[in-house]
DNA sequence: TCCTTGACGAGAT
DNA sequence: CATCTCGCCAAGG
């Protein structure tokens, strides 16, 4: 039986799961958003979760968090630089204001 | 078990 | 544009 809060079948997982797979799928020069990520892993509102996904394991998993921003058109806070940077060696340009055009907003 | 904290989002004020 | 509220949810205290 699997128990409801098995690490390897629990509800969660399955989102992580889901939602890493969509952030591994991302191609150079593509920006999207929390929710747009949410959204295509099949998991509608789990934009919060896509954004501590980012946060606790890019490092370890080689997410390209540069090219996630939020529904605004956003940088990542504390990491706008790097991330402006990561962007231009894709061809992505941020705009005079501080934002990027997500691809699905 | 309850409460707070977020790389979020949409809508209201 | 700045704040707030509410929704959503894993983590950590």
């Amino acid at each position: 039986m699997r128990s409801s809060d098995d690490p390897k079948h629990s509800r969660s997982a399955a989102r992580e799961r889901d939602i890493i797979a969509v952030l591994l799928a991302l191609n150079p020069g593509e920006v999207v958003t929390y929710g747009g990520v949410a959204d295509t892993a099949g998991h509608p509102r789990q934009s919060r979760l896509v954004g501590r996904i980012l946060a606790e394991r890019s490092d370890e998993l080689d997410l390209p968090w540069w090219r996630v921003v939020n529904a605004s058109g956003r940088l990542v806070p504390g990491h706008e630089r790097e991330q402006r940077r990561l962007l231009a060696a894709e061809g992505v340009m941020v705009a005079a204001n501080g934002r990027v055009r997500p691809r699905n907003p």
